[in-house]
DNA sequence: AGCTATTTATAAAA
DNA sequence: TTTTTATAAATAGCT
């Protein structure tokens, strides 16, 4: 933008890289500041340098909030995961499923700050570990259950192997069923 | 920045703030490809219009790859996430409150998924399942053990009341130790 | 970190 | 929205 047309690509000399970065960096926040108070927008500007140092902006809120809400707004868009679906909790009083919902969320929140400031947890209280422990136990039935389902489903295309070879070779061949209730998935996946 | 100078605040006339965000937020999108590709910077844009509407961009992979990669480097240097507060819905029919919540329970729980740097479970491998697992088997220890924690504490606080009560009174103070070794505590707080 | 000469971005209008 | 055009802003190359 002055004394030189910028060439789109990334400048080689470390020194006006560094220099161009700073910058720039300034413009864009600044121009996104703008942006939002101009036209009554939220945004959020999340910048890595080349050597990973962070840089942030979050008008309106904080960049959490925003995250929640661009995770809300771009769901749909992709590929779902089919698993891990949330426990449908038993009818309760409307009134109270909400604020037992309520609840989670919140002790969920305290369970991702645990995680990422992972040192958090003597900040909880015994009811919410008590909370947080019981969705970590949900998690690692479902997870068990994705793993027995593998399995199965590894189990049944080698009986079908099976069975080929024995139609193909004049042999009976295998019909019978593979016994796999639901109640006892998770203990047979303990021994792997 | 042309035919008058711009005054940094919101811009009431309808049709001209529509225009302008219109604008403006090509500029910025393009200000931050530019960056991105000189400096080499990952950079993450997002914009949420007035009305809600989403814009995004993310240079280098993914907008999901990129909260990924912020969640693990902004940990620690905030000091209080005060973010991640529930929406605050203001009169919403209840029943669609409940699965506005369920949705934010569901988008929490992604966040989790996404501290381990790992997929959703139905796309992930037996093997990458059995790490995960561990690695929730070793949370949920954790937890257990801060649980024992502050319930030792708690104990404590009350056998120094008695102490003092106790003392006070005239009464034999009990000085004997608590026995909790940390190999049972798992055990022990089970029954809680 | 400051200074300009220029390049860009963009406000107003169409 | 997009284009045009006059100007305001941003910034590349130097100190």
């Amino acid at each position: 933008m002055a004394r030189g047309k910028v060439q789109l690509r990334r400048i080689e000399n470390h020194v006006h890289r560094q220099v161009t970065f700073c910058k720039r960096r300034a413009g864009l926040l600044k121009k996104a500041k703008e942006l939002s108070v101009l036209c009554d927008a939220e945004i959020g500007v999340v910048i890595f340098s080349a050597h990973g140092k962070l840089y942030e902006l979050a008008t309106k809120g904080t960049m959490q909030g925003l995250i929640e809400r661009y995770m809300k707004s771009s769901r749909g868009a992709q590929p779902e995961p089919a698993a891990m679906e949330t426990q449908p909790a038993p009818d309760l009083d409307t009134k109270e499923e909400i604020n037992m919902l309520k609840q989670e969320i919140e002790v969920l929140q305290k369970g991702l700050r645990y995680m990422f400031g992972a040192r958090a947890a003597a900040e909880m209280s015994l009811d919410e570990l008590l909370v947080l422990e019981k969705h970590l136990e949900i998690w690692i039935y479902q997870i068990r259950s994705t793993k027995m389902d593998i399995m199965f489903k590894e189990i049944q295309q080698l009986r079908n192997k099976v069975e080929e070879n024995a139609e193909i070779t004049n042999f009976v061949s295998v019909t019978s069923d593979f016994p796999h209730p639901l109640t006892i998935q998770n203990e047979i996946i303990f021994q792997y």
